[in-house]
DNA sequence: TTGAAAATATTGAATATTCAACAATTGAAG
DNA sequence: CTTCAATTGTTGAATATTCAATATTTTCAA
């Protein structure tokens, strides 16, 4: 009996599409209602980080939000003309840029917090508790094999 | 007892949030990998698409590699010049433009595609065959049921 | 049959992203 | 201490993507 070959497996079989596929669609979702109030789905991750309170150097920052570091850079230079966030020269370390939210910045957050909240909870409505809880934890332990 | 509120949620607990990161982690080794032959990973997705050697209008073409039509249009360029596919004026409807695989395109695309086996062989090793079976199940369905 | 609307693909201008080079600071070895 | 390598962030040029406008063909209603 031949082996099985996986050279032909047709695109929609392969996990890196599946990933892309699903990101995209849910990304896209996302998007459109952050769109009412105008901001990327990139700036609400920003926001959603710094609303701890504390210090995230650009390095951090860029790893938590998945952009590289130029990117942000010109991201976090917009949001800095819009006053959402402000940078601060790291104390203990001056090659650091520590980035931080302000008030404005805080309100917006709430404000898309609370859009990404009804996302999260229309998918928990067609797509299932079960599914969905589960389907993070596969995608969380993916990440680590991953690392 | 107070209702618990998600508007507090850590970004790395939001289902977009987690496809992203997984989409973005997976996709960089792809990249890796078929970055051997010097192609991105759309083309690789083009070429796959293509390589059943039927003709693919652009539209169906940009639904099935993910790309809006501007974008596949000059990618399709490039690789109109690289002598990988080529274009034919739709018969039966002239609107359309038929896209098909050449013979250059399809050798590359035997390699291209032992290059991404490689790959889900790799995941397949460090993650486990049930759970990604089981993630590409849930995957399917949130997909699915977005629709 | 004609004319308006829809579908399809491309183009060019405006934006955004990426790559490579740079500047500043820190770390660490000699 | 001094010097050289590593770390951190930004910049500018090169690329890539997106948006809006366009051209072409088809569809379909009047």
């Amino acid at each position: 009996m031949a082996k099985p070959s996986k050279e032909n497996t047709p695109i929609t079989e392969h996990l890196a599409y599946l990933l892309a596929q699903a990101n995209r669609e849910i990304n896209r979702q996302l998007e459109l209602r952050l769109s009412k109030e105008g901001v990327p789905v990139e700036q609400w991750r920003i926001l959603k980080v710094l609303s701890d309170g504390n210090g995230h150097s650009m390095g951090e920052l860029a790893d938590a939000v998945l952009l590289n570091h130029p990117t942000l850079t010109k991201m976090i230079d917009r949001m800095v003309s819009d006053t959402l966030v402000y940078r601060v020269q790291d104390p203990n370390d001056r090659r650091k840029v520590l980035m931080f939210i302000s008030d404005r910045g805080k309100v917006l957050s709430r404000k898309l917090n609370s859009l990404a909240v009804d996302q999260e909870e229309h998918i928990l409505e067609s797509y299932g508790d079960k599914s969905t809880s589960e389907l993070k934890r596969l995608l969380e332990s993916l990440i680590d094999s991953s690392n």
